[in-house]
DNA sequence: TCTGGGGTCCTAGGGCGA
DNA sequence: TCTGTCGCCCTAGGACCC
């Protein structure tokens, strides 16, 4: 090994449908996808799906004929076995490396400090095989010295599962080049739609020819992003593994069912909205100083009328009380409401997040102590019952709000009741 | 009839106090 | 007292990610 300090990116293939599969393995080698909220476009496909052409994101219905014709196996997303099946597969990771940064549900970097003796290639095979055997979940594994390369490593290993069993180390100078030769521009880990455009524009048509371009020119068209990107894939670390972190901001958006005219309506979905919110915001013991609230039309829709509005309400003391963040979502939502629209989609952001413990209250405006309490409670009854049974009064019990999930799967591994039966 | 949801980071530009 | 300038903070918007 060349290097002696180098990072690993762990991706999960095809994550969604995999997990479907796992407790379906009568759909081993057969196409599945997964659909988005309220089954609208497809987010997850399995390789036999992707053979078959579906592109990520179709749109569900315009692909239902394909999906009839070749019997592909069509799921609602379900996230709670996701984040489940998620957080087994980051925990046996953890075995294999103190230096671990969970980078989205379905991928984690490593980074191996002092592991300069070890067979590296060996290495990550047996961690790939302890996950599928433990999980049931197939990953893939990319080694190289510095994050952005370790991705298109990484690639390298999807891209070539005969060759390389799911596991490239790129760890030499050569293995560097002749990848970043390989790779198209566009498919680099931080090169999107427009900067792909810009650099094709001036004949890049790869990293390896991104990487001998002038860092100053590169600094002035990227910013300091593209440069810091340039130099991980010339192969010096620049990125860093990122900590463990409390989130920024967290949001609760959805398209609704139908589309709403009637603010009282509106009014509901949004105050579900601020209080899962508000829920989120508890299970990382944060609260919040300001929320966003949004509504707009269906923008696909040109023949209709279009409305789009967003407000910022600040709120009197930081708080994660589903009663107070939802009284000044309603409050916000009457600021931007116009009569008249048909509106498809909404959402709260809670912003200004501040840890729990360090909230200064407003001398002349405390929360209701009571809500502590009752928080406390509410949380404790939906972790035990499922299903968030216990709501606000503002938000609806009946079925009116309800996502459309036709091809739910059981909640195998976090419901009592959905628990997988032998017979 | 149906078109996802949830994040991050960076920069530019304006307000404002020293 | 007025004006210019600098730095800091905040916000909006753009780009990216999965």
């Amino acid at each position: 090994m060349y290097f002696c300090n180098v990072f690993a990116l762990i991706d999960c293939n095809s994550f969604y449908a995999s997990c479907e599969r796992v407790f379906r393995p009568d759909l081993r080698n057969k196409p599945v996808v997964v659909l988005s909220n309220n089954d609208g476009c497809v987010i997850a496909r399995s390789n036999e799906a992707k053979v078959l052409g579906i592109p990520m994101g179709a749109v569900a219905y315009q692909y239902k004929q394909l999906f009839v014709k070749h019997n592909v196996h069509v799921f609602s997303c379900n996230f709670a076995l996701y984040g489940d099946m998620s957080n087994r597969v980051m925990n046996i990771l953890s075995h294999y490396s103190p230096d671990v940064e969970i980078y989205s549900i379905d991928e984690a970097f490593l980074q191996f400090k002092g592991f300069e003796n070890y067979d590296l290639n060996a290495y990550a095979l047996e961690m790939s095989r302890k996950v599928n055997k433990w999980t049931g979940i197939p990953v893939c594994v990319g080694v190289a010295p510095t994050k952005a390369l370790s991705k298109i490593a990484n690639r390298i290993a999807k891209k070539f599962p005969e060759r390389t069993k799911g596991v490239y180390v790129m760890d030499t100078e050569e293995k560097r080049i002749k990848a970043l030769k390989w790779i198209k521009i566009e498919d680099v880990w931080g090169i999107g739609r427009k900067i792909s455009d810009k650099l094709k524009l001036k004949k890049i048509y790869n990293a390896y020819q991104f990487t001998q371009l002038p860092p100053e020119w590169v600094k002035s068209e990227f910013s300091i992003v593209g440069l810091r990107l340039q130099r991980e894939l010339k192969g010096i670390p620049t990125l860093e593994l990122d900590e463990v972190k409390t989130k920024k901001a967290i949001a609760t958006t959805r398209s609704f069912k139908n589309n709403l005219t009637n603010i009282n309506d509106i009014k509901e979905r949004i105050s579900t909205y601020a209080a899962l919110g508000a829920e989120k915001l508890r299970g990382q013991s944060t609260c919040a100083n300001v929320i966003l609230v949004f509504i707009q039309t269906n923008r696909h829709r040109q023949d209709q009328k279009q409305h789009y509005q967003k407000i910022i309400v600040k709120l009197p003391y930081p708080t994660n009380s589903s009663i107070t963040i939802s009284k000044y979502a309603k409050l916000g939502l009457q600021r931007i409401y116009k009569k008249g629209y048909a509106y498809k989609k909404g959402g709260v952001i809670m912003m200004g997040l501040v840890p729990e413990n360090e909230r200064q209250l407003n001398m002349f405006c405390d929360e209701n102590p009571k809500h502590l309490n009752l928080m406390k409670t509410i949380d404790h009854l939906n972790n035990k019952l499922g299903h968030r049974n216990i709501r606000l009064a503002s938000q609806a019990m009946g079925r009116t709000w309800k996502m459309r999930q036709e091809k739910l799967s059981p909640r195998y591994t976090t419901e009592i009741n959905d628990i997988i039966q032998v017979k």
